[in-house]
DNA sequence: CTGAAAGCGCTTACAG
DNA sequence: CTGAAAGCGCTTACAG
């Protein structure tokens, strides 16, 4: 009974005798046997696991995201790790670097700021990735995106059309200049309708980044009565802000924010929002990352996720 | 040059020439070596990764937490990866599986229902494991929970202090017997109070199984005046349903959660719980963790830790 | 259908 | 201070 056998057996490979099979199925089974996933991989390069990591889990955008990738993955056969980098080039670096050297058959990513370069590196290397939310043109790596400017264009849409003129926007401190699409967009909407729009605010991309956003915001123009927001949770802390100042949301301030998360739903007033369909993501993001395991090529091309306006009460 | 010269400088061991250790080091950064982390953990057993395994991503209480676990893991060098069981003993074995075998220095993990046995059986074979919310006495496992018997009996004398005597509970359908101790301190608490205890309805610990629970508690107990739910966001569906029954919270009823979710000071009326302080418990699971892994007993004493109430709205 | 050999890319004693 | 050999536990051609 030789290694080679026993290795026929466990991989389920054919042409093994029925006897024989069944005799080392039978050893393994006795011994406890468990094969050596990381001897396996040295030599395959492949290690039947997915990482996905993201900027920052305590984002509730995240956590239902990685639990739709994981089932997704899992159908073939693949167990996804998580992992977060908080925004940070540095930390994603040493993220990329472990998964990379254990070998995982891909990676999806949410980018930290600046590090594209850093992608391309580990894709140079052999890393699969797939990029979500920035386009970068390089072999090994594919980008999944959603169609911001056109998510900001109907939430501006819907602020006007309910007579509101003076809109601010909540933008991510975190974004490169390259990745504000919706600024972007809500820029365009402007544009388009032959209106000005109100001042941009960058704060950090939390409830509390939110609050402090909108302090500056109505510092720097009190008469606002919309606004439109990065995300959900800045949103949420964006009508804190305006409530905690005695003014009343939708009544004297509109809130319009992005993602859809569930927790929109529940907060009161309910948020009206663009939503960023996780199920949608989760299928692509896992067809590029397979397109990539299973086929021979490198290249992928990038696909554009279209966004729906989810009307609830803040606007 | 040798294998074992790099092996040496790559390492930062001592006895190397100065010279040579330049020379290696220039060489690795001109050819953009990267040391194969797969076979260093292949002999030395070690991966310098750590797995942190839930039960449920979307349950807020989790991405803090995991977050919080990442910075102090980090700290020692190791990067943390986090992986989901879904609350199913079959998948948490696919993760413990993938994580023992790529040798991870230990894993923390909150334990699927009716899966001692094979966390056992883990430990066997090396895996160093810190079990939350769960107590199990073997080699190789090291024990942290919070004392949710007390817990619960903070919350129902809040309540009887205000008045309120028809108490039920949301409990959660996850919990083994073993681990229902938000229940047994529910109980202890009447009697101690020499009152009855309302009804104990048992739902996923979700919001949608809050709002289940609450539908069928009032099914139950038509003239509840309290309620005392297993964590958050329980909590938050039995508001909503309370409410959309035409109930207000807390004048009708008054509730009680478990948790002290950041969410749970944003909702309406702000929620009253017991907070299960995330910092203290990332503090005291990664100090169990670092002394299985730098020290070479496979002791650990079980640590209990204090809970507290936090009186908002709700309640 | 099955085995003996070589090798994945490192580290671990052991010499020199 | 540095090198040649063995080995971690597998898989990959290659024989038989």
């Amino acid at each position: 009974m030789s290694a080679r056998t026993v290795s026929r057996v466990v991989n389920n490979e054919y042409g093994v005798a029925e006897a024989t099979r069944k005799q080392v199925l039978e050893a393994i089974e006795e011994l406890g046997y468990r094969p050596n996933l990381l001897a396996r991989a040295l030599i395959t390069k492949r290690s039947g696991t997915v990482g996905l990591v993201g900027g920052d889990m305590t984002d509730p955008y995240f956590p239902a995201l990685a639990e739709a990738v994981h089932h997704r993955v899992s159908e073939s056969g693949r167990t996804t790790f998580f992992a977060c980098t908080g925004n940070d080039p540095h930390r994603q670096d040493m993220v990329l670097r472990s998964l990379w050297s254990y070998a995982v058959d891909g990676v999806i990513v949410f980018p930290a700021p600046d590090s594209i370069d850093q992608l391309r590196g580990y894709a140079r290397l052999g890393l699969r990735i797939v990029v979500v939310d920035d386009v970068v043109d390089a072999p090994g790596i594919a980008c999944v995106r959603f169609d911001l400017v056109t998510g900001a264009r109907l939430g501006v849409r819907h602020l006007l059309d309910s007579g509101r003129r003076r809109v601010g926007m909540l933008a991510s401190e975190l974004s490169p200049p390259r990745r504000r699409r919706r600024e972007s967009g809500f820029r365009a909407a402007f544009d388009d309708a032959g209106l000005d729009h109100g001042a941009i605010v960058r704060a950090p991309p939390t409830v509390q980044g939110g609050e402090a956003g909108i302090d500056r915001l109505l510092d720097l123009q009190p008469d606002l009565d919309a606004i439109l927001a990065y995300n959900d949770v800045m949103a949420i802390g964006a009508v804190r802000a305006v409530e905690a100042r005695g003014r009343r949301v939708p009544d004297d301030i509109a809130v319009v924010g992005f993602d859809d998360v569930e927790l929109s739903a529940y907060v009161r007033p309910a948020l009206t929002t663009i939503r960023l369909d996780r199920s949608l993501l989760s299928i692509e993001v896992t067809r590029a990352l397979h397109s990539f395991i299973d086929a021979p090529g490198d290249r992928f091309d990038p696909v554009v996720l279209p966004v729906e306006l989810v009307v609830r009460q803040s606007a």
